[in-house]
DNA sequence: CCAAACTTGATGTACGTAAATCAAAAAATC
DNA sequence: GATTTTTTGATTTACGTACATCAAGTTTGG
């Protein structure tokens, strides 16, 4: 059997009470008192029942979720998953709200973080905006001692605990990498298809993109970015523009908001011999990669990252270890093979 | 607050010794009774304290992990994986053996199966060998009311509970329009090297592979498949010779011990035009996909698989739902860009 | 050396559930 | 209607931890 707290004060000839004051940093024990204590701790290799402590305390982790307000399938389906979630919520004694932010804000990202430091949630999860005066505060909020996570876009550079997304740099270089075996010994022009540059997750496929097919399909060239701000009308607009160039062979849509995408392809597919990857897996990108409008969709799993989230959370929280391969977003690579 | 037992018996107008005979069911309970109560925790919404309940019980999970025992990469993996599960267990209750039984060996499971009927274990994770008499076995053991996943590979159309791995038809399918994507408008002969058609997870691969291969991509004709037995040596020496054959411009790989197809591709490498697809990332593999031997690698999460095999377990040894899109085991798709 | 401050022990209650015991009440049997 | 059997209630202990209280002991400071 594990040690109890019975164990360790019987094994460090001390009375409970001062096992206790010594597990939960209260006042009140000498120093070599307290070394005897951790000393028996060590020892037997105690471990705290975390159930029966959060049974005790009657914890529960409140838990808050800021997602941008983006009217894409994406964010709906990250919101239904934190539904799920919230849905679990009695078993997993957790306590989740989510709250949301305008898009590409970061003022008003920083303002409900300053708002919530007042507060008491014991984990933060944020689909973080990339500027300075959000690294700022999340850095002053991990000091104070608030778990974060970031989710789906990172802020590199900044204190927080963990992100919970794809390494987008390597998605898109494996977008690279596919269009570019799919093409074969094909030349011509490739159509890069983003929502905006101001993204962090976005200028990260980018530059993962371009780097591989520089480095390694150099008879494919890439045409001027098109920014649809993940709007089905502009991007549907912009692609249809674009494949007036006959000189395009690929399409690479690296953002979100692709039904204007595939309503383009679709209105052009007569003399289609296009190759198109696109990112996320949703009803419209589902279809398009069955008609074989898209050839591969590359996908993060938005219900392994709001649960890893919530994982790390309440482990970050409780001063645990995570199970980092557990917690590794990957890459999912969809053909209409493997689909789900 | 949620509802507690007390709460139930007040409700009822009952007392709590009554409530915990209905909760556990233990007889003595009138039948209008249990009906009182039974009602009193729907519309309460009782749900109980699962962590309580287990403290109260000092309840553990003694789980059985049956493994072959095969000496390659995989199985490695596997058998680390459930090492590191195993020094999990204080926290997660679990209590977990792993059992060797001989590879390919129906009767040393059903062996094995049959003695682990008559001890306690709360579950069962099993790598199915696909064979009647093993079917008849699972069956019997999960009608006595143990919850049993099959790992890796299935045992369709038995009684398991769930199954922890992927699916393989899907797998071969992929498998096949990867490479025939990858090949474009090459014509010529494709070797395939899979471990044994006994194992149903390789009959499975190559199933899906030659169907896609025969609907979609009818210039690439597929040779008689080479059964290197997972053993290095054996598939060296396969796959050297079948490489004198001058038409062959891709190669499948569906079954472990790549080892050997690694070194018999690199002695040919010479005027190589060869496209590769192989499965499982290893030490061996990960290396021949960075140095181009390979081109793509299929892959199983073994520690996602034995995890998930873990939950469910725990999950139906407790008569609770699993949270099925957390079980379910991808197929990964490596490329040298999304390696983790 | 005495009082104030600090340190420790002893003890009890609580969390939500499981499980056991014994007595009391109700129902079924003859 | 008495007796047996079944059903129910009341109460207690336990799981491992948290936390509070009070008394007693030990150090300090002046």
């Amino acid at each position: 059997m594990r040690p109890t707290v019975h164990d360790i004060a019987a094994a460090a000839g001390v009375s409970l009470a001062t096992v206790d004051r010594v597990l939960n940093q209260r006042p009140g024990v000498r120093h070599v008192t307290r070394e005897k204590v951790e000393t028996a701790i060590r020892e037997l290799g105690y471990i705290r029942d975390l159930a029966a402590a959060n049974l005790a305390k009657g914890r529960t982790y409140p838990l808050v979720f800021i997602l941008p307000a983006s009217d894409n399938s994406f964010m709906h389906g990250l919101n239904a998953e934190i539904r799920q979630a919230i849905l679990r919520s009695p078993a997993e004694r957790t306590d989740i709200r989510t709250i949301e932010v305008p898009a590409f804000d970061p003022a008003a990202l920083v303002s409900v973080l300053d708002e919530l430091s007042r507060g008491k949630p014991c984990g933060i999860a944020m689909v973080a905006t990339d500027a300075p005066e959000v690294r700022a505060i999340v850095d002053r909020l991990v000091r104070d001692g608030f778990p974060i996570v970031t989710l789906v876009s990172d802020l590199t550079g900044s204190l927080r605990h963990h992100y919970a997304g794809v390494d987008n740099i390597a998605a898109g270089r494996t977008a690279a990498r596919l269009l570019g075996r799919f093409l074969g010994p094909r030349k011509g022009d490739v159509a890069v298809l983003a929502g905006s540059m101001v993204v962090r997750d976005h200028r990260e496929r980018l530059e993962g993109f371009t780097s591989v097919m520089a480095e390694e399909f150099p008879d494919l060239a890439i045409l001027p970015v098109l920014e649809g701000r993940d709007d089905p009308e502009v991007a549907h607009r912009l692609v249809a523009d674009s494949l007036k160039n006959a000189g395009i062979v690929g399409v690479y849509s690296l953002g979100a908001g692709t039904r204007g995408l595939i309503r383009a392809l679709k209105e052009k597919a007569v003399d289609r011999t296009l190759t198109v990857i696109a990112h996320e897996l949703t009803v419209h990108t589902r279809a398009a990669l069955i008609d074989h409008t898209i050839d591969a969709i590359l996908n993060q799993d938005a219900g392994h990252e709001v649960r890893s989230a919530i994982r790390v959370l309440k482990a970050k929280a409780d001063g645990l270890a995570v199970i980092e391969a557990q917690e590794r977003i990957r890459l999912d690579i969809f053909l209409k093979d493997n689909l789900p």
